[in-house]
RNA sequence: GGCCCCGUAGCGCAGUUGGUUAGCGCGCCGCCCUGUCACGGCGGAGGUCGCGGGUUCGAGUCCCGUCGGGGUCGCCA
């Protein structure tokens, strides 16, 4: 060993003992004549004494040091409080020069009060990882893996790893492909989850899995994405929901309890259409109310064209009628980014009237009851959505995060757990523009193998709209932070999902033909869960961005600023992956020939 | 893909209605300094104002385009 003592260790009880510690110069005073070394390592920072000022004056922040002295109660007065090591110091016998370091792009100690750009951290992460709160993130990540793999161990599960290399199945998101040299004009996929893998894993009988398992998606970037990332998935033979929810509770509150936070078990749990209504969200933020108001009753017969639609809400901006006129064009501006009209409102003076442009348009008796309908105070505003009933509670669900936001509603110290079930199991297709599976009238709204509810299982072809799935999210202050599924494991269920979702046998055979076969083998009932492992440890961290919380990650367009990646690649590489290979026309050629 | 914001020294930022020599703090380099801990003092170096074009007598500043970054909606479990 280089060292016989970690910095941040060193206690008065040191006191006289010659020992040699190895680290980084976090930052130097020179005085000529005496100079300290703040020394830093992992454990934290001592404070070395060099009396030989022709050791000291070349000595630069971060070159690395082995020093060995004796530890020396500081100076009377001269202790530092803000060190855990303040007390005492290490006089040098010896200074060591390790290794020099080059001037800094940006200051690595702590003690700087530099604010950095994420763009230059991410250029040279292993300096960023220096400092001790991008460390401290690492450093409870491992703590998480750690907490995951004991609550699952002792509950009997199996870490088995399932393959990067794979075939590309419509899941949904894009796939990352990787040529295949010895197929030219074959291509793996990177898997976008082990979600094939851990059912068929369910069908070998290993009847409880786990892995904490890297996930590829070749989608857009947003604040809380990585086009890769990670999931704990999980997944367990003959059970039901319940079972599922419970091992996700027992692995929450082990992570949770990592940060001194317990978990009160069970999470309550509220319906996929109670989180729509009252939240106007499926990853509603329970860490305030002001839940919205329905109104489609109370305007059933309102004179105000705007309102005569399939659904009329409201929320409540407490104290919101006081906002000048240009934070309410503010806020029409802001709805109109979220492809709405616009939003209407309705602010309440002090004295009960009512006020803003939509207030005339309402009838005697609206304007008589709506206070108390939508239960607002003098002095709020009132904030109105009407149209499809999707739209408008997505509109109004934005809008009461925002008033969360403006009027400081949200305990940021609180956590607010909650599980999301019964959400239904196919949505219309062509709501949205993305290429659906299948070509019926409906597709999945979590994938094509998530289980109907039992009191679906025989009837949902019958009411496909109104059909519940099997499954569940977990929510955490507004972010969903995981979710799973019953899944089927009845060959006749599936393919009345794929019947309605209008996918034929032949298709069906094509894309899932392995796994349809592993299911007529004796497939056990099974369900799982998967949990956003970023995500999580960006909310136990406290952390602004998921890239806080992972080593190296990608910054917009999967650019890593590190290694430069993606980059291009050379002619000769191009030609042995097989990536320029044009397949050998046949028929399909002669048709694009008369075209052209 | 749409919209919004940002890009000035190694880092963080300022830069007036367009005005001639582009500043500040930290860092960096040199010298000095024996009890500091954001040490201090003196001196110094460091700029294609992201890039390209345009308007103008004159552009860091205004216009167009483009690249990069961040956010957001679309997309995405």
């Amino acid at each position: 060993m280089l060292r016989t003592h970690i910095a941040g260790s060193l206690r008065v009880e040191h006191i006289g003992q010659t020992i040699t510690l190895a680290g980084w110069v976090d930052r130097r005073r020179d005085h000529g004549g005496v100079a300290f070394i703040d020394l830093r390592d992992a454990s934290g920072i001592a404070q070395v004494v060099i009396r030989d000022e022709a050791v000291a004056h070349g000595l630069r922040n971060e070159y690395v040091l082995q020093v060995t002295g004796v530890v020396g109660l500081r100076p009377e007065g001269n202790e530092n409080p803000n060190l855990a090591t303040g007390a005492i110091e290490l006089v040098a016998n010896d200074v060591v020069v390790l290794n020099e370091a080059a001037p800094l792009p940006f200051q690595v100690s702590a003690s700087s009060d530099e604010t950095v750009g994420e763009e230059v951290r991410l250029k040279y992460r292993y300096l960023d990882l220096r400092r001790p709160a991008p460390a401290a993130a690492l450093r409870l990540r491992a703590k998480a893996n750690a907490a995951a793999h004991r609550v699952l161990d002792a509950l009997d599960f199996v870490e088995i790893e399932t393959p990067t290399l794979t075939r590309s199945t419509p899941e949904g998101a894009r796939d990352f492909v990787v040529p295949a040299r010895l197929s030219p004009g074959s291509w793996y996929a990177l898997p976008q989850s082990p979600q094939l893998f851990k059912q068929l894993l369910m069908v070998a009988g290993m009847e409880r899995y786990y892995q904490i398992a890297r996930c590829y998606r070749d989608e857009d970037f947003r604040a809380d994405r990585q086009p890769e990332f990670t999931q704990l998935d999980v997944e367990m033979s003959f059970v039901e929901q319940d079972d599922v929810i419970a091992v996700g509770e027992d692995v929450l509150v082990a992570l949770w309890d990592l940060i001194g936070y317990t978990i009160p078990t069970p999470i309550p749990r509220m319906t996929f259409a109670d989180a729509m209504a009252r939240f106007g969200s499926d990853k509603p933020d329970l860490r305030f109310g002001h839940e919205l108001t329905e109104l489609t009753e109370f305007f059933a017969d309102t004179p105000f064209r705007v309102f005569q639609a399939p659904y009329v809400g409201a929320v409540v901006m407490p104290g919101g009628a006081s906002q000048p006129r240009r934070t309410f064009d503010a806020w029409q501006d802001w709805a109109k980014q979220r492809g709405a009209r616009g939003l209407a409102y309705v602010t309440i003076a002090e004295d009960g009237e009512l006020g803003g442009p939509v207030a005339k348009n309402l009838s005697d008796v609206e304007r008589a009851g709506l206070v108390a309908a939508v239960g607002a105070q003098p002095g709020d505003c009132v904030f109105f959505a009407a149209g499809k009933v999707s739209e408008a509670r997505a509109l109004l669900g934005a809008a009461r995060l925002e008033i969360g936001k403006r009027c400081q509603l949200i305990d940021e110290s609180q956590w607010a757990f909650v599980w999301i079930v019964d959400a239904p199991l196919f949505k219309p297709t062509g709501e949205d523009d993305d290429v659906d599976l299948g070509h019926g009238s409906w597709t999945a709204v979590h994938h094509a193998f998530t289980s109907p509810t039992p009191e679906w299982l025989e009837t949902f072809e019958k009411d496909p709209g109104n059909a519940l799935a099997y499954a569940y999210d977990i929510v955490c202050n507004g972010n969903e932070i995981g979710g799973g599924s019953i899944r089927i494991h009845r060959r006749d269920v599936q393919q009345r999902v794929f019947e309605v979702m209008g996918i034929g046998e032949a298709e069906a055979q094509e894309k899932f033909g392995f796994l349809l076969d592993a299911f007529g083998f004796g497939a056990p009932p099974h369900g799982g869960i998967a949990l956003g492992w970023d995500r999580i440890l960006t909310l136990l961290t406290g952390s602004e961005s998921i890239r806080d919380v992972i080593a190296f990650p990608k910054s917009g367009g999967g650019f890593d600023p590190l290694t430069g990646a993606p980059a291009p690649i050379t002619i000769e590489q191009r030609r042995e992956a097989g990536v320029d290979f044009v397949p050998k026309p046949k028929v399909a050629a002669a048709a694009v020939a008369t075209e052209s």
